[in-house]
DNA sequence: TAGTGGTCTAGACCACGGT
DNA sequence: CCGTGGTCTAGACCACTAG
């Protein structure tokens, strides 16, 4: 049961200063950082509570409030009798995926840029109202086709002001995705989608990059990811082809 | 500031038994029973948190973790300074919804049960795997079709175990809603959703539900919830003309 | 049996809302 | 100003996991 110790300096009330810090949350992102970094691997244990409450000279309260947070924001599980375990970020937070993607290996999964990381105009699709400093913001566009087995399944816009977030080249992408670039190189967490759904019928332009014929039924899907820095939120128009693999999204509280 | 004053005889440790009732839960389900029962309603503030220590001879700890439990689940909000009120329980589990469903006025909304509450088979079109005690007990169905401003928009049939849950009346539902019979009168909640979605094209049967053409671009989903009752599953197919209302649905962490 | 997280007590001080 | 919820301390005992 290997632990990470930490030596860990907060000057929590310095010098009279207006220090509002809370302690939780202190310890709480020093272990977020440390998990989106990469530092504590997936599968470690953190500290005991008993540990961290010496650490960070405070009291099971003050940890356990930390480690609650850390809980609810799906970074760590926690074993009775065991111990806090850092578990893999569940990344779709309600958002569709193509059935299988997430933990089944039963389908060969990737991913092509089809239009790099560019500046363009803000789609006429997008369902979402703009913000006054995204319509005056120049905008960063990429698509994306993912392919299952080989074969194309979803045709992925992506849209997002550049006064919010500098343009990323497609081979800075952290393992092909952009959510975990996101994570561990801005510290850009997903807090939130919405999305708003159509059933359309294939265009020609959408057809050709999902290679079905026009006029198949297809999903269509205007998305906004809402991040925690509240002037980048994420557009997304995808187009799915459905009649093999479906869509599917799933909330428990 | 009205408050509800409460009378609580619950035995904790009663004459040595096992009683592992866990004081936090029950303070929770006392409020959420009453809340559920509309006994304390919507926009009133519960006690305050020295006044529940009081009245359930507990410390501050324990009464917050009760209410921090009713706050997850949606029942209360807190405002610091003020105290916790009962809100109107998102109900919307990330389930997609019509586009101004909820909160917005600017249609009329209505629902016509199409197929009252029987006994049938159950769908072969269910996405989701049936549980041995599901697939041996008898199931009721029944069909809905959901209006906005006279267009029909959803066609929605539903199917449950008649195992888990009695076959109940479609007059006895509350206030038309199946849901708020669930949870006002079976104290069961809804937990969580899973959905799959296709993109088809209408069917003569559907078409003419939704009194559209065949061949339109038709939304199919596939549901499953799954409630505070482990045996009880609510299963639905649900058919959406989104030609001119789409599909909404969030989530926020 | 030792170590872990889960529940709970009995206090304290602070920040916010309304009077 | 008082009452509210938010944070925090310093303990205690219990339930679960594992050697």
């Amino acid at each position: 049961m290997a632990h990470f110790f930490v030596t860990f300096l907060v000057h929590n009330r310095e010098s009279g200063a207006l220090n509002k810090t809370k302690k939780y949350e202190q310890i709480q992102t020093y272990f977020k950082k440390r998990i989106q970094r990469a530092e504590i691997p997936i599968n470690a244990y953190l500290p005991s509570e008993h540990d961290l409450c010496e650490q960070f000279s405070a009291t099971r309260t003050t940890v356990r409030k930390a480690l609650d947070e850390l809980l609810k924001e799906g970074y760590i599980e926690k074993e009775h009798g065991r111990g806090s375990r850092v578990i893999e970020r569940r990344k779709s937070l309600g958002l569709p995926t193509i059935k299988g993607f997430s933990g089944s290996t039963d389908h060969e999964i990737d991913t092509e840029v089809t239009q790099p990381p560019q500046i363009a105009d803000w789609d006429p699709r997008i369902a979402f109202p703009l913000s006054e400093d995204e319509k005056k913001s120049p905008c960063v566009y990429f698509q994306r086709v993912r392919r299952i087995d080989g074969r194309p399944i979803i045709l992925e816009n992506t849209w997002y002001s550049a006064n919010a977030l500098c343009l990323i080249p497609a081979n800075d992408f952290v393992e092909g995705s952009f959510f975990k670039t996101l994570s561990q190189k801005f510290h850009v967490e997903v807090k939130g989608v919405e999305q708003e759904i159509r059933s359309e019928l294939a265009t020609t332009a959408v057809a050709q990059r999902l290679e079905v014929k026009v006029g198949l039924a297809i999903l269509f899907l205007s998305v906004r990811f809402r991040t925690s820095d509240p002037k980048l939120n994420l557009y997304g128009s995808w187009y799915c082809n459905t009649s093999a693999y479906p869509i599917v999204s799933s909330y428990f509280s």
